[in-house]
DNA sequence: GGGGTGCGAGAGCAGTGCTCGTGTTGTGGA
DNA sequence: TCCACAACACGAGCACTGCTCTCGCACCCC
């Protein structure tokens, strides 16, 4: 109702909006490292040196990408893995690892600026941590689920032998997100995270030309392998 | 002998040398996307232009440095394989593992390099996939060795309903590579390499900061998990 | 010894990120 | 209602980039 709070407000908003969409078509076009905010200025028919009134600096620019990249990556996750119904538990680890795949391919770039190497001599501001901590959220919570629904069973071989630090820092995890998940179980699960995610990143970044392309079959079974190792049983 | 061959070219080689080395110690540096055709030609003393004659664009020097890369890890991580006596299954497994994390951690600009974002607009020529081989090659003597050795049980769980295409694509590896291996081993091999490069990169990319940094301990576990994943056995 | 060629230098083009001074326009307080 | 202030867009400009072209010099094969 406050129309006067928003008149320029509106304006600034929206024009932030469409600088933001100008650079990630450009992202997704070219590349972050050929993001150029002169061109951005021109797609939105400004000139340069008036953008930097809504963002202070290229990298500025870069982080709300990030964040937006996170926060798209996140919620294409969450919706494909809410989709498929809580007791189909092997189901939604399918959905959870799919749908990391499926966006990664439809966003290559803005998957490449999230989850490649790091810009040199950036270093992500805080409000990326929020975002960024989606997927593997949406991880912990389906493992959880097939944690209380027992189908898990808790690989105790390498449950005692764990070396404190290791011990300390899983236990952690454990107690911030999941109580109920003992430091074997969350083990498993990040080796299970950074397996996800380095098969879609040697897919995507090539590689895996020329053996395992086109990858769907690879990456299917792979999937299911994960899902025994981290003790999901079939149905 | 041949003296009169090399009076020019030896200069020729020197000084393409010294470029690369003043391209390596800028990307070591700064990162990829800040090396500067013009600096390091600052730093041989020459016109930017002079340069040209060696590296016909920038990304022909990107290309030369990711050969180096490509090779330098290789080798780094075959010397240290071949440091553990052969029979010492475990303990190569252990090497190989470790030795890939080691020079990453030690040339994290250069690991950036060949397993980051790609570069926008690049595509990487025929001349990088022999230098890339090397590790995959090393992944696969392990295998081979532990498999000659007997001490790997195939799973023969997964051996007989993996998909056609699958099936085709990992026994055309083996047979180029391993024709010793059954295609299940060769699976479980390719997702035990993507799930060493996703820990790497992962740690080096920063997306461990704050869980399970420092990480030594949470790789050796994973090496040890993936060790018994592969089915090799301990001793 | 000469002619062709590999080579370095320099100027120049179009582009980049970013800064600064100037004029314009929307807006909250008197 | 008017006005001062802040937010804003503009354009010039700086230092840098990759890359091209021309021009002399030095080497080297015949």
């Amino acid at each position: 109702m406050n129309a006067s709070v928003t008149a320029r407000e509106l304006a600034r908003a929206s024009l932030t909006a469409a600088i933001k969409d100008a650079a990630r078509s450009q992202v997704a076009e070219e590349g972050a490292a050929r993001l150029s905010f002169r061109a951005v200025a021109r797609e939105v028919g400004m000139v340069s040196s008036a953008v930097y009134r809504y963002f202070p600096t290229r990298d500025d620019l870069l982080t709300a990408l990030i964040v937006d990249a996170y926060d798209a990556l996140g919620s294409a996750v969450e919706r494909a893995v809410d989709a498929v119904p809580p007791e189909r538990i092997r189901a939604r680890w399918r959905a959870f690892c799919g749908s990391v795949r499926n966006w990664a391919q439809g966003h290559p770039q803005e998957y490449g600026l999230i989850f490649g190497s790091p810009i040199p001599g950036y270093r992500a501001p805080a409000d990326t941590i929020g975002p960024a901590a989606r997927v593997p959220l949406a991880l912990i919570d389906a493992v959880r689920l097939a944690w209380a629904a027992g189908t898990v069973d808790a690989p105790a071989s390498d449950a005692n032998r764990l070396p404190g630090l290791l011990q300390g820092q899983l236990s952690a995890v454990a107690a911030e997100f999941a109580p109920d998940l003992p430091a074997s179980v969350v083990l498993r699960m990040v080796v299970v995270w950074t397996q996800l995610f380095g098969m879609v990143s040697f897919e995507l970044f090539g590689q895996l030309v020329g053996t395992l392309e086109p990858a769907d079959e690879f990456f299917a079974a792979a999937v299911d392998l994960m899902a025994d190792f981290l003790g999901i049983e079939e149905q």
